[in-house]
RNA sequence: GGCCCGAUGGCAGAGUGGUGAUGCAGAGGAUUGCAAAUUCUUGUACGUCGGUUCGAUUCCGGCUCGGGCCUCCA
């Protein structure tokens, strides 16, 4: 297998450090409001990566954790401008988030450590840090101190003098460098906060991976995930946080970034305001594996431009596997193509790999075992024609098909067509089968 | 200002130093009461200017255009 790594901006081998555990860390979501399909694609693309690695190196030879950031500013805010709790906003919002998830046929981690439980060692990590004379406290801030790491700047190649250039933001006084970030941050009364030895107060924004990702699969792992936009300064200040503390030359072997969604070319963000929440498309009837296919049509490091024509496509594309599906009886799983196999291990190539299904389609069982590798084609046909239908639905639908049988008999065109209308506005498609059978469907 | 990424046929989207993926849409045929589904056939590509090469869409450089990052956005 290979895969491009941010660090080297190369595709690389990758050699797991130990292929009986496969260690991943994925950044998740800031729980303050609904994710948008944005938020989405790192989750759906590094589950498929996930999917990937334990086929290669074993179902329980892979160890991912994905966090859910519960701490945050973002959050103080929405609690505030909604009139509720913090805990109300996290809860509702990582309720809704696994219930996307779940949509998308996104795999549960092995961890999914919320800060909130990570303070501590996050606490730790800092005095480690500064006990070390990487870091410094002022004014209540624990404060990375940049020009400690001589590494820094390594994964977004950026020099300490590109940065001071840009630095665009208000320098706080406390801090030597502009570019120093912060560690642990003073807490209002009203605002939630910890004890610390640099008094009360809450974690900065990424000191938590670093304790989290430590504490989940050790001071080095393979893989870390993320947005493009985490490289900096996220991810750039993991590493120092994590190298520093650790006294490690790596934190994670491996980086890999997914490219942004747009939407008519421009980054969807929140910002912009123009984002789809998953659970807007949903509720527009959009499934989640047309959604799912969506975010694995483009490689997972080009832009993927999001729209309703894309999803008209997906769902297209996966009718007509379903149709091959239901037309073989829905067959169990049978032989993962070595195709498909193979351009996912080319640095996840999951176009190539759909466009090897498509060749599958004379092999209905190896076409929907090889779909498992992409979280695709793992319900059966009937669920994804048909969807929810109740007994009485069910019954009125049979009698109108019964009705234009009938007429069809008769030679009665007339009525058959305009049975037929009927079941349209109803938005059921009909399909005559050959030996007289008409079979229906979700239009 | 610094840095990064991209530019492929109507659309989406891989890939490759030389025999033009794949899907959708389009056109034509088979099938069909109609329709749908299926199936067969089929067209159109590599931003621009140079360089390297026997040969470049593919490598190198300039340019143009687009997108992104530069302290808390996946």
């Amino acid at each position: 297998m290979k895969f491009y790594n941010t660090l080297t901006r190369k595709v690389e081998d990758f050699v797991p450090e130990d292929p009986s555990r496969v260690r991943m860390y994925v950044c998740g979501p800031t729980v303050y409001d609904y994710a948008h399909i944005g938020n989405f694609r790192p989750m759906v693309v590094f589950d498929s990566l996930n999917r990937l690695l334990r086929h290669k190196y074993g179902q329980d030879a892979v160890v991912y954790a994905r966090n859910i950031t519960d701490i945050d500013d973002k959050i103080i805010n929405q609690a505030i401008a909604t009139e509720t709790t913090i805990d109300v906003i996290t809860d509702r919002t990582i309720a809704a988030f696994h219930d996307d998830l779940d949509a998308l046929n996104v795999a549960a981690p092995d961890h999914e450590p919320r800060c909130t439980e990570y303070v501590e060692p996050m606490v730790a990590m800092i005095e480690e840090l500064i006990e070390g004379g990487f870091a410094y406290a002022a004014e209540g801030h624990a404060l990375f101190d940049i020009h400690s790491y001589e590494k820094y700047g390594k994964l977004s190649k950026r020099s300490l003098d590109d940065m001071r250039a840009g630095a665009r933001v208000e320098v706080a006084p406390y801090k030597r460098d502009p570019g120093d970030f912060v560690l642990w941050k003073p807490s209002t009364d009203e605002q939630p906060g910890w004890p610390s030895p640099w008094g009360r107060g809450r974690p900065g924004w990424h000191i938590e991976c670093s304790a989290m990702s430590k504490s989940c699969l050790g001071e080095t792992f393979d893989i870390h995930g993320g947005g493009l936009d985490l490289i900096f300064p996220h991810h750039e200040n993991e590493i120092a946080q994590s190298c520093c503390a650790n006294g490690t030359e790596v934190m994670a072997r491996h980086w890999m970034h997914n490219g942004y969604l747009t939407v008519e070319g421009e980054k969807m963000s929140k910002s912009l305001g123009n984002f789809f929440t998953v659970k807007q498309l949903r509720d527009e009837g959009w499934g989640g594996e047309v959604i799912r296919f969506s975010l694995l049509s483009a490689h997972y490091r080009q832009p993927l431009d999001f729209s309703r024509d894309k999803m008209r496509e997906m769902k297209a594309q996966l009718d007509r596997w379903y149709g091959f599906l239901k037309e073989s009886g829905d067959p169990e799983a049978g032989e993962v193509d070595e195709r498909v196999i193979a351009a996912l291990s080319d640095d996840l190539n999951t176009p190539q790999a759909i466009a090897i299904l498509h060749e599958l389609t004379d092999r209905p069982a190896d076409l929907k075992a090889s779909a498992t590798m992409l979280g695709l084609l793992q319900q059966d046909s009937e669920s994804w024609f048909k969807g929810e239908v109740s007994d009485d639905e069910n019954a009125e639908i049979e009698a109108l098909i019964e009705k234009r049988k009938q007429a069809k008999a008769d030679k009665d065109f007339a009525t058959a067509d305009q049975v037929r209308d009927q079941l349209t506005s109803m938005g059921i498609v009909l399909e005559d089968k050959s030996g007289g059978v008409t079979e229906w469907k979700r239009g």
